[in-house]
DNA sequence: TCCATTCGGTTTCAAAATGAAACCATTGAA
DNA sequence: TTCAATGGTTTCATTTTGAAACCGAATGGA
């Protein structure tokens, strides 16, 4: 696990989503991630796809691989950044706020691209869920503080 | 709806992905809101609890409530900011972050908070599905560009 | 073989965002 | 009526971002 440990200080340490949103919620990251989804990108492809600046992209590429969400070949070549399985994994993460943007950020009739399964058929939106099957909301759960600290 | 027309301009216009990044992904946003799951919250707590500069809050909350994802009372009393009902439904993307976070950015043992049901169970992990209940991962999807632009 | 081009960056520098601190106008309680 | 707390705004230094120029190592074509 990269860089995880103690040595790093995170804005929330015992927090999970503000332990995310500190290695992927900048303004680029996610967006990469987005974009190696459809399969190992070189750094040109991902720029201009992205629009991003070289300095950027090659620091966010450097933080990714850092914190195992990229890998690249090990050295000196020409390099190709593919997810390893903890970036493959952000794949919920990027639909649930997919979905959220496509219920929020457009006005009616907005062109947009949709998510679709092989069969050409909507992703079925997400929802978080308790162990017997309810639906749960922020106002049916709670957050546990971490046990050791109170 | 607010502020999603024509003279805003997206990273990525056609993307829902983008435009949920663009709103509210910076190093903040999705900690306030985060915050605000656990009810109305006034100025001072939020800024207490995340650590953040008060010029930093006072922007971000503006930002959030042009939005729609916060509302406040109407005007010029002691505000409180609570979440509209496209702010609320930020908790599943909140939820999937967190359980990002909680698979890849802990070392064993490290103490975290856990989200529970109101049962005191865990809740169950996000996984997106296709109609048919097949789970659905980056391989077996496709985004489908907007339909007018190509 | 030479030359041009592409790739994957780094460096430089200006502009924008962030954050700490000081300041300020209301509100409400003593 | 004074005093402290709230909910900010302003100021200014530091950090981050981004555009552009630069650079060395591979390709690739004549």
């Amino acid at each position: 696990m990269p860089d995880t440990g103690p040595g790093r200080d995170w804005t929330d340490p015992a927090c999970p989503v503000a332990r995310t949103v500190d290695l992927v919620g900048d303004r680029w990251s996610l967006l990469i991630v987005r974009d190696a989804m459809d399969g190992p990108a070189s750094f040109t492809e991902l720029r201009q796809g992205l629009g991003i600046a070289r300095n950027i992209l090659s620091d966010r590429l450097r933080r990714l691989v850092e914190h195992g969400v990229l890998s690249t070949s090990p050295s000196g070549k020409r390099h190709v950044y593919e997810l390893t399985a903890a970036g493959k994994d952000l794949f919920t993460a990027i639909v649930a706020l997919r979905q959220w943007g496509e219920r929020h950020a457009f006005a009616d009739g907005e062109p947009r691209s949709h998510l679709l399964d092989a069969e050409g058929r909507p992703v079925v939106e997400l929802r978080p869920h308790g162990q017997d099957g309810t639906p749960l909301t922020a106002d049916t759960t709670r957050v546990q503080k971490s046990g050791r600290d109170r």
